[in-house]
DNA sequence: GTGGTTTACGGAATACGTAAATATG
DNA sequence: CATATTTACGTATTCCGTAAACCAC
């Protein structure tokens, strides 16, 4: 049994399906139907029933999903133990996928130039994981996006970016010069998959694309440049 | 990360040394080597001082001993709540590795014909981890040897066994037909490496080469045939 | 020299992705 | 027919054992 297949299972579970699963992971659907069919077999039980459009947990899965959990929070819990022996310090940093790259690569070159000697370890989530793993004691430091209602002792201010909204040449919104988050609640929109944009073609005449929102809610006021 | 590294790990960390753990492990000494080396890197921390004659932990290594027996014990607690949905009913036995052979065959094949629909699962060790285990309920029955002061109601004598004392020819001993374990108390004897017996040469007349050891622990009185 | 660990290397198992096939509603 | 999962298959990694080298006492 591997570490992976924990990973997987739990992320299928909570996800409701292989496909959607298998994006987030960042792996090909094959393989994670491959590491539960083995995780099964070494289990020597059904974990989902595959039938109809998702993947929904049997009763063993269900029993099974709490204690993988519990094993993947042990695991977690030994590596943030074992991080005060490490030779090299490492900076474990968390950003939002929703920051432009090049905010990211230029911090973080400065940051490589001025402390060689710290190891960097990026990883990157919406921005409720990120807020997760920043309780667990996963990362050291988030870079996200400030929502106004900050401790300013424990959160500062490092850049503004702004934000730009692409609507159809006969929306009402395409005369306005600004537009506030707020009024922009409820309206549909595009959603970007795993934090890449959706290329759109023809019909739209797009200003450009850059929408903030997490996972299907509704974006709600945040700090616009 | 994976269980077999944590178990090479403990295992390393508990015989102290690479090589005896290898034999208990039943894998070879290379193979430990490139797992915990592998486990090394991954952590990011030295884990042993190879050093001198034995595998000594370092630091890190005893914080993560404590942290790999954690996880163990969530991966161990995992199986057994997940053994009440498995299809096919398993038993579990655990086997103490002094006993003969043709005994534990001879069982075995009864029961199979008697009950097909079992499965088996077999696990050797010596008797202090077959106890361990059967606390631990990761097996279900265990087939050992009774030293008189267990509770009838859990504990039933299935058949005895006699064992046979090799000495030189020039041993006191060696005139006697039977010998109480209890004068046996003491004595000197050949170690039994991993369940084999050591083969005796020449200068050795041996009768027989039968003898209980429990890793270097001296004999006690016990039932004989 | 002896006991113990590591390196080198060949073979077997496996994890991954792409593409095609199958099943479900 | 569309969506979701499973097979099939080629590739790259890795795990294991044997044999040889290395290292400390």
């Amino acid at each position: 049994m591997d570490l992976y297949q924990i990973n997987y299972f739990i992320a299928i579970a909570e996800y409701g399906g292989f496909s959607i699963a298998a994006e987030h992971l960042n792996v090909s659907q094959p393989s994670l139907s491959n590491g539960i069919k083995k995780l099964e077999k070494e289990l020597g039980v059904v974990l989902f029933e595959r039938g109809g459009r998702r993947a929904l947990l049997t009763p063993a899965g269900q029993s099974f999903v709490e204690q993988a959990k519990k094993i993947r929070e042990q695991y977690r819990s030994a590596l943030n133990k074992i991080r005060d022996f490490q030779a090299r310090p490492i900076l474990k940093l968390g950003v939002v996928c929703s920051l432009r790259i090049s905010s990211i690569t230029n911090l973080v070159s400065r940051f490589r130039l001025q402390y060689p000697h710290i190891a960097l370890e990026l990883r990157d989530s919406h921005i409720d994981e990120i807020n997760y793993w920043l309780e667990e004691g996963e990362i050291d430091l988030a870079l996200t996006v400030l929502r106004g209602n900050e401790n300013p002792k424990i959160a500062l201010n490092l850049f503004q970016q702004s934000l730009r909204l692409a609507v159809p040449e006969t929306h009402p919104f395409a005369q306005r010069d600004t537009i506030s988050l707020a009024e922009l609640d409820g309206q549909p929109y595009i959603k970007r998959i795993n934090c890449e944009f959706v290329t759109v073609h023809s019909p739209l005449r797009a200003r450009s694309l850059k929408l903030p929102t997490q996972h299907g809610k509704r974006v709600s006021k945040t700090d616009m440049g």
